[in-house]
DNA sequence: ATATATTCTGAATAATTATTTAATTTTAAC
DNA sequence: GTTAAAATTAAATAATTATTCAGAATATAT
């Protein structure tokens, strides 16, 4: 998960960032509209958090704007105490969500997370599939109740399968959401191929279904 | 365990704070509404003690403000005789246990210590596994009769460890809530895992089960 | 107050585990 | 059967954790 960050306060900014690093998301920070602008332009982000109140920038704009180059994101809105119209105007611009200054970074995180579950389509945070379930919030696969032990790529690549199910993707796709990274098209390696191995293995301790189909010439499939 | 007194005069705050610090609890004063709005508002307390009669705040609205940041901690209110309107209003609001003024300083430790245990989930003070005790009120554990010599900090972490069994605990929520200090981002020793490294060996003096899991790249983890 | 012992911390290094790359074998499509 | 893609394996590289130890800080005893 891509997300960026505009909020001209530097501090606070950090703070969202180390918070949201630790949850495993990818964080990108803008402190100006100037920034935020080039960034929305270069990369596809699946959240943008943005305090209305720039300095340089009106915020509105911003979100129409990113609306144009990044319309598959999620809009957050901040607002200072009392910006009570803007608020309602970002409404209006779509904003997707907003959080009133000063809010808990568990609040923020908690939002991040039902939004993530809106887009995925289910209100659930536990996906079940066959005896093995994922656990989004406690980003946690178990067989059963016996918990299974996937490195952190692993686990991002199985739950990006899960989440995506009866969806093909391709190792591009796979790489830049797993990895966080934008890759132009030389993507050259084959360490999604790996993963897919050694994820595959693992499950096939508990169950030997072939959950994670090959889609020949293209990329995977999560079927269930 | 970090506890926020939030109480006007002043003497009395000092004398709480002094008795609870000796009980090896981390304790941040505020003298006024304003102080401990601000210090809820960064950090996260196991408990708040709150005088309800500030001269600057109403005491209810800081409850509620604090429950928005500090949702994991516990309320103790203060009241002066007769505020027994307050006092129930109190509770609504989800405090979670009051004292009447004067009280001493031995029942509020109790009341900590219950709530404490309550918190854990379980009534008695003190937590068995394997052949290990551990006393939360004498603060104290034993292999079978035979006491384990734990300096303070290790006592710390593995009490901390055992009371959050089989939940992951990242290093610098170790570091906050042994060393009862709010760190930035800069979090830059090894002193947990060396710790670790102590407990372990002291624990396995005794007994050769892997008590404390590693969970790479995020912290450690007690299971049983 | 001073000396002594203990505990805590930070840094260096070793060990372990995770990730990526590269080479080889197998499989599926034509 | 040929060929391209994917699976597998092994090895190289990177990241994280474990261990050791020395000096600083703290506590204890004299």
């Amino acid at each position: 998960m891509r997300i960026l960050i505009v909020e001209d306060e530097k501090s606070l900014a950090a703070e969202i960032k180390q918070f949201l690093v630790k949850e495993d998301y990818n964080i990108d920070l803008a402190h100006t509209g100037e920034e935020a602008s080039e960034l929305i332009s270069i990369n596809p982000y699946d959240f943008i958090l943005l305090d209305i109140g720039l300095p340089d920038y009106n915020g509105l704009d911003l979100i129409k704007e990113a609306k144009k180059y990044n319309s598959e994101a999620y809009f957050i809105v901040i607002t200072a105490r009392g910006e009570l119209e803007d608020k309602i105007k970002g409404f209006d611009l779509g904003a997707d969500d907003y959080l009133p200054k000063p809010f808990s970074l568990l609040e923020l995180l908690s939002r991040i997370q039902a939004i993530t579950r809106r887009k995925f389509g289910h209100q659930e945070s536990v996906i079940k599939f066959g005896s093995f379930s994922l656990d989004t919030n406690k980003k946690h696969f178990q067989f059963k109740d016996k918990s299974i032990d996937l490195t952190k790529k692993e686990y991002k690549l199985l739950s990006y399968l899960v989440l995506n199910k009866n969806r093909v993707l391709d190792r591009l796709q796979l790489t830049e959401h797993i990895w966080g990274e934008f890759y132009e098209d030389d993507y050259d390696s084959n360490y999604i191929d790996v993963h897919i191995k050694n994820v595959r293995k693992k499950l096939a301790e508990f169950d030997n279904t072939n959950w994670i189909k090959t889609v020949r010439g293209i990329g995977y499939k999560f079927e269930f």
